[in-house]
DNA sequence: AAAGCGGGGTA
DNA sequence: TACCCAGCTTT
């Protein structure tokens, strides 16, 4: 198929649909950097509040660059891959340090940024400064796996050079940003991964996938992910109106997050003596007077590659032990909601009451 | 090249 | 359940 045949087709598709996107009313680096990293892996219904609240709240790089990482993890709280708020707050100290606050139109600076890669860059760049980068998301790995009948797989480097060639071959020069737009509205809307819109498909004569019934086979993944079970203890320490908390470090899940003094363990009960032995590692002096009032196990999270179990123990107690040299530190409970919490942890403290949402 | 990293929607 | 979503970073 010539390019110009392919354009057409999808042209005329796209030039009948609407699709209301906030980012593209002022499209500017800035705007578009922050709704591209907000969507990586998100759907658009599930960021777009997001990039409203992040936008009114820090509407340039310089504000972004200035906030604190609580607060950037705060507003990122709930939407998951928190490793994106992360980078974005360094590469808006880098847009700072090295551009003058000034986000870049060159794609190789682009894409020299924290947690810019290269469907990133190549949005950033068609979509604000019509850049004559193709994008290759999810949505167009879709579209031109099943069109040009690629059955490599998506998820290894020959598969998307395959792709990629195609995309190189089809670009729009005239303008990127329309065809970078319509393709992935395209995989988004028609040439959805269930239930595509085969019937009345623009394409559906030079379909390869189409014509050969393969519609539901492409594009082709070799990758299989196997998923653990991780088993969380969470200590709700309460001393009289403060509970201890503790923020998560680096090298495993919910880095830079919030979270509740936690025992892990490959079981899914605890017992009391693993309490007293958790309490004995930050004070060897603890008498066993602090016994576990309540539990509340939690329904299993699932995340990408694990499962999770966790179940909440409610101890009461004058909790001094931990006032010294422990990562814990106690808070009021009515100030939980400035901290930034996971949202198995978001769920158990709105639907008790600690945290009004 | 493979693994790690969230959470929600859908069939 | 399993798969997918405007992917990137680290190992």
């Amino acid at each position: 198929m010539k390019e110009s045949e392919f354009l057409g087709k999808l042209y005329s598709w796209h030039d009948g649909i609407e699709r209301y996107l906030p980012w593209k009313e002022n499209a500017d680096g800035y705007n578009v950097w922050v709704s591209e990293i907000i969507l990586q892996q998100t759907r658009v219904e599930q960021g777009t509040p997001y990039y409203l609240r992040f936008m009114q709240k820090w509407p340039t790089v310089s504000a972004l660059a200035a906030a604190s990482e609580d607060e950037i993890l705060k507003m990122w709280e709930g939407l998951g891959y928190y490793s994106r708020a992360r980078n974005m707050h360094a590469a808006a100290k880098q847009i700072v340090a090295i551009h003058n606050g000034q986000f870049p139109k060159n794609y190789e600076d682009i894409l020299a940024l924290k947690g810019i890669g290269p469907y990133t860059a190549a949005a950033i760049s068609s979509f604000a400064f019509q850049g004559k980068y193709a994008v290759m998301d999810g949505n167009v790995m879709r579209v031109i796996a099943r069109i040009y009948g690629i059955d490599s797989p998506i998820d290894k480097p020959a598969g998307r050079k395959a792709i990629q060639n195609e995309i190189d071959r089809l670009i729009d020069e005239k303008n990127p940003g329309r065809f970078n737009q319509a393709m992935m509205d395209f995989g988004a809307l028609a040439c959805k991964s269930a239930n595509p819109l085969c019937q009345n498909c623009n394409f559906n004569e030079v379909c390869i996938a189409f014509k050969a019934n393969l519609v539901d086979q492409l594009p082709v993944k070799a990758g299989k992910i196997t998923k653990k079970t991780r088993y969380f203890h969470y200590l709700w320490l309460q001393r009289g109106d403060e509970i201890a908390l503790k923020r998560r470090e680096k090298g495993d899940i919910w880095e830079g997050l919030y979270e509740l003094p936690l025992i892990e363990n490959q079981n899914s009960f605890l017992q009391i003596a693993e309490v007293i032995q958790f309490f004995k590692t930050m004070d060897s002096s603890i008498n066993e007077q602090y016994v576990i009032s309540d539990t509340n196990k939690l329904d299993r999270h699932v995340l990408t590659h694990l499962y999770l179990e966790a179940t909440i123990y409610k101890i009461e107690g004058n909790f001094e032990l931990f006032t010294n040299n422990t990562p814990y530190f106690f808070v009021p409970i009515e100030n939980l909601d400035n901290f930034a919490f996971p949202k198995l942890l978001l769920r158990f403290l709105t639907a008790n009451g600690h945290i009004n949402r």
